[in-house]
RNA sequence: GGGCGGCUAGCUCAGCUGGUUAGAGCACUUGCUUGACAUGCAAGAGGUCACUGGUUCGAGUCCAGUGUCGCCCACCA
């Protein structure tokens, strides 16, 4: 039977299609998009897919997906998210477990309206010429064309996400456990309504929270400014008696209501009790003592504006002062400001700085070092202003979120996190959830005539108030919406179909791992915690994964205004989607920040290559005994070499450093034990080895069967352990290699490898032989021996290793490139023969010349003084140095009294090897 | 004002619970179209592990402190 016949036999007789051949070239745009098809029409992605072959006696493992905004395009940090989520959860679902790897949006809120309201300026419009109604069909239509571009993103990046569970934060599901979950939080207390002290951007027009406050230190001025006091004979300002006061904000003079000095302060002990006039307003305050006021500050007397300042709204409150608030929305000075009305927050400081000036009033003005808060947004200086709005109680919720990382229930990684995360936790201040904007969930809450509050999560809205049973139609529901962090906060049960007790949540509830960066450990992971605690009575996760970001070449953050993003789709098309992931994941240290730039996509992609044409020479060596479409198996145990013994070996090793990379959560270890095991290893030494053995007359056939497929369990193992972090290749690579009958179909199911043990022996004395290798090739290079000559070989080794280095024997042949190679027993040659180069590497030696030929007598191969002495002496010289230190070692008694037994006997082997060493060299040297 | 992190080869970074000679990629030098791969192969050069002190038989690794860069938290006008 030709070959081409038996192919077609065997592909009909088992229904198959025939094992393609790889191409030549590795090309990664030629088969990632179909790959990824592949894998869609083969159902293999969901727990439930008609394709999975989870086992489901073993527990479920689920990742959430941290839903990127939808205001734009994914951005290498998404990439990094999803290279990582997915490497955990293809490793998962190779294991056997159920996966779920569930996909997601965010609506972002505030980030969205913000990019909105520039895209619908450039049209000549605003949030207020549209107006509520027609600025949300505005936004759906927004984030319908986003939407596309980056799912097509995720397609891309290979992430094995069951696309029928996507969610939106938008969608209904989240509205309904938006609703639930607040109306839960309300009954029991932890929801409030007040009015109080909150961030106002008067850019976004909204509230926002402490986090979305970013301290930013600026220089600015401190006014010293006087005030009058009262006399309290005419009830008018006194023209002599004063007080002066700073302040970095003159403007706010206008809501001034008391002045206030420290209780132990001489200075102002007569002052005490008295008025001073505000001025512009005309208003007269008190002066109060208080000892947050610090007397060392300015002049140690401060105004007093509790309706501006988280200070002296605190003090106002212990002093019972009226609280007058002087700014508006647009943080321009309100009725309240008489004289400045309508003015610019900005306007009005410079207008009353003048005013006082002109009054003879302002005594000085410094620049001064301050932090002012600014909006993460828009960046305007947020004002601190008093709304009636919601909060959540967080005191509780914190504590049981501690509770549960502190009892091991919820485990943070990297661990110092936990210092931050308790930190945070412990001093935490209530969350004000009311937002003054129009993209998000509306607050279930109605209010009535007579102010009470009628809470629901009815999506149809109360009945009547709780409270007086007034009727619907008199009560008005909140217009604010939810923090966007809100929504977020119930993702991984939301998702999963709460408050509702579906399948899903009982199955993949609490999610595996949470995988985001550490720049929203506080904005998202806590809170998820904390309502997810309260809601569900479980964390919400066993394990918080915390990667870094992603910057530059020149180590900045990545961002598009600063215009040094890159898009992943771009990477992808050029280097492949597996060169990134592989970059990504490789740079990843958990926790750090990482730089990304060309030079690691080279490196995933050239690592990609290797693997590709490695493969590609294993599949063309096939011994010609073994069909082409045999099912692969492993290499008959009682044929294997110590190559074969050695390959195996260096394989299981990798995958015991690859498990314990993925166990440990540290994933640039998997990276690096793939790329050591499969290049350094497999390629440079394994396949090379492999070669003279394939190519050795003296094997019988069936040795060399095992040699090759003994090359094919490796690649089968290789691809298998770099499938959750090159999916691609690997994938593209398992369709033209032999599979036995348990295998399926697409490597994305296939079982994850077990280590099949180390054979030390092997290791060792493999290990042995490619020293003396390497150094037969140092020797050649220094002694200019021209690449391709042929020398002739004596080996010297110990009895021990002398059969292993004779089996070896074809191997040392075309590795270092010597024949004809004799093996001899250590000591028959002490002397070098003049003329010869002499290699001595641990116990082996080596003694090089050229083969004698018909018309040349000579043998000499070494420089005109027969030995290169240099080179050997100065091995020697590393030798005796590395020996006086094991002997100085060895002579310290505390050291054999203190050191563990096997660090002892280390030590004295290693000085017996180097004993022996010098003393070889020290002959050939002739000293 | 607290807290955390980085500081290791020219560059970017590994180095887990302390154990002989500190590694990789890129860049560099020399030489190779060796029938898997030039996206490659072989050989090589390059580091007082920021500094000071301590613990230890032994410290890049642990402790204390210093410097420097970065991050997080924090209500001083």
């Amino acid at each position: 039977m030709t070959s081409e016949a038996r192919e077609a036999k065997g592909a009909t007789a088992k229904g198959a299609t025939a094992r393609p051949e790889l191409p030549k070239a590795y090309v990664p745009a030629e088969f990632e998009a179909g790959i990824y098809e592949r894998w869609l029409a083969a159902d293999v992605f969901a727990p439930d897919g008609a394709g999975s072959r989870a086992d489901p006696s073993l527990p479920t493992f689920t990742i959430i997906q941290p839903p990127p905004n939808i205001t734009g395009s994914l951005h290498l940090g998404h990439a990094q998210r999803t290279a990582v989520e997915d490497l955990y959860i293809r490793h998962a679902r190779m294991r056997g477990h159920r996966t779920l790897f569930l996909p997601g949006l965010d609506h972002a809120s505030i980030a969205a309206q913000y990019v909105l309201d520039k895209l619908i300026a450039t049209e000549g419009e605003t949030r207020e010429s549209l107006g509520r109604e027609r600025y949300l069909e505005r936004m759906w239509q927004f984030i319908n064309a986003t939407r596309e571009v980056m799912l097509t993103q995720q397609r891309g990046l290979g992430a094995s996400v069951d696309w029928k569970r996507l969610r939106f934060t938008m969608d209904e599901g989240s509205a309904k456990a938006v609703r639930v979950a607040f109306e839960r939080l309300y009954r029991d207390g932890l929801a409030y309504r007040t009015e109080a002290l909150i961030n106002w951007c008067p850019g976004c027009r909204t509230s926002v929270s402490d986090l979305e406050t970013i301290p930013t230190p600026e220089t600015g001025t401190l006014w010293t400014v006087r005030y009058h006091l009262i006399d309290p004979a005419t009830g008018q300002p006194s023209p002599s008696e004063t007080i002066s006061v700073a302040t970095t904000r003159p403007e706010a003079i206008l809501g001034d209501t008391a002045v206030a000095v420290h209780p132990d302060d001489p200075r102002y002990s007569g002052f005490v009790g008295r008025s001073a006039r505000v001025p512009f307003v005309e208003r007269d305050v008190p002066i109060v003592t208080d000892a947050a006021v610090d007397r060392a500050f300015g002049t140690g007397a401060v105004k007093i504006t509790p309706a501006h300042d988280p200070d002296d709204y605190e003090l106002g409150k212990r002093h019972g002062l009226p609280m007058i608030t002087v700014l508006d929305d647009a943080a321009a000075i309100n009725d309240a400001g008489d004289g400045y009305t309508g003015l610019d927050r900005y306007e009005a400081r410079r207008r009353i700085v003048e005013d006082l000036d002109a009054r003879g009033d302002l005594v000085a003005a410094t620049p001064h070092e301050m932090v002012v808060g600014r909006c993460q947004r828009s960046n305007d200086v947020i004002e601190p202003r008093l709304k009636t709005q919601w909060f959540v109680r967080t005191r509780p919720l914190a504590e049981a979120a501690l509770a549960a990382t502190r009892s091991g229930e919820t485990r943070i990684v990297p661990a110092r996190f936990d210092k931050v995360w308790e930190h945070w936790l412990t001093n935490i201040r209530d969350w004000n959830v009311s937002r003054q904007l129009w993209w998000g969930h509306r607050i279930p809450a109605w209010y009535c005539p007579d102010g009470h509050i009628t809470v629901t999560s009815d999506p149809a809205g109360p009945d009547a108030c709780e409270v007086c049973g007034r009727p619907a139609s008199e009560l008005v529901q909140e217009l604010d919406i939810f923090d966007t962090w809100f929504s977020s906060g119930l993702w991984p049960f939301s998702t999963l179909g709460w408050p509702d007790a579906t399948d899903d949540l009982r199955t993949y509830y609490p999610t595996s791992i949470m995988e985001t960066g550490h720049d929203i450990l506080f904005f998202w992971v806590a809170r998820m915690m904390m309502l997810g605690l309260h809601l569900t009575d479980a964390p919400p996760f066993h394990t918080v994964v915390l990667s870094g970001l992603i910057r530059d070449e020149r180590g900045v953050r990545m961002s598009k205004t600063r215009g040094n993003s890159i898009d992943p789709l771009d990477v992808m098309a050029e280097s492949g989607a597996d060169a990134m992931r592989f970059a990504l994941i490789h740079g990843g240290t958990p926790g750090l920040d990482q730089r990304f730039g060309h030079q690691k996509l080279e490196t995933g992609r050239n690592f990609a290559n290797k693997l590709w044409n490695a493969s590609r020479f294993v599949l063309g060596a096939r011994p010609a005994g073994v069909p082409s479409d045999a099912e692969r198996q492993a290499p008959d145990p009682d044929r294997l070499g110590l190559v074969e013994r050695w390959i195996r070996s260096r394989t299981a090793a990798t995958i015991e450093a690859v498990d314990r990379g993925i166990a440990e959560h540290l994933l640039p270890e998997v990276t690096r034990a793939l790329y050591d095991g499969i290049w350094s290893e497999f390629c440079d030494w394994g396949l090379e080895m492999a070669k003279a053995r394939l190519a050795d007359a003296s094997l019988s056939a069936a040795e060399r069967e095992a040699t090759w497929w003994t090359l094919v369990e490796s690649i089968d193992t290789f691809i298998r352990l770099l499938h959750p972090v090159m999916p691609y290749v690997t994938e593209a690579i398992w369709a033209a290699t032999p599979h036995d009958g348990a295998d399926p179909e697409l490597l994305v199911v296939a079982s994850w490898p077990a280590s099949t043990g180390r054979d030390a022996a092997a290791e060792e004395a493999v290990g042995e032989v490619l020293d003396l290798v390497r150094g037969i090739r140092n020797a050649r290079a220094e002694a200019n021996i021209e690449p391709g000559a042929w020398l002739a070989a004596t080996v010297f080794a110990p009895d021990d290793v002398r059969s292993a280095v004779s089996a070896l024997g074809s191997v040392i042949e075309r590795l270092a490139r010597v024949r004809p190679l004799t093996v001899a027993a250590t000591g028959v040659a002490a002397a070098a023969s003049a003329g010869a180069l002499a290699v001595v590497t641990g116990r082996l030696e080596a003694s090089l010349s050229r083969p004698a030929t018909a018309g040349a007598a000579t043998a000499e191969v070494a420089t005109a003084g027969g030995v290169d002495r240099e080179r050997l002496e100065r091995e020697l010289g590393l030798v005796e140095g590395r020996l006086a230190g094991a002997r100085a070692r060895l002579a310290d008694p505390r050291f054999l009294e203190r050191a563990p037994a096997h660090v002892v006997d280390g030590a004295r082997a290693s000085e017996a090897d180097l004993a022996a060493q010098a003393a070889s060299l020290r002959a050939k040297v002739g000293r």
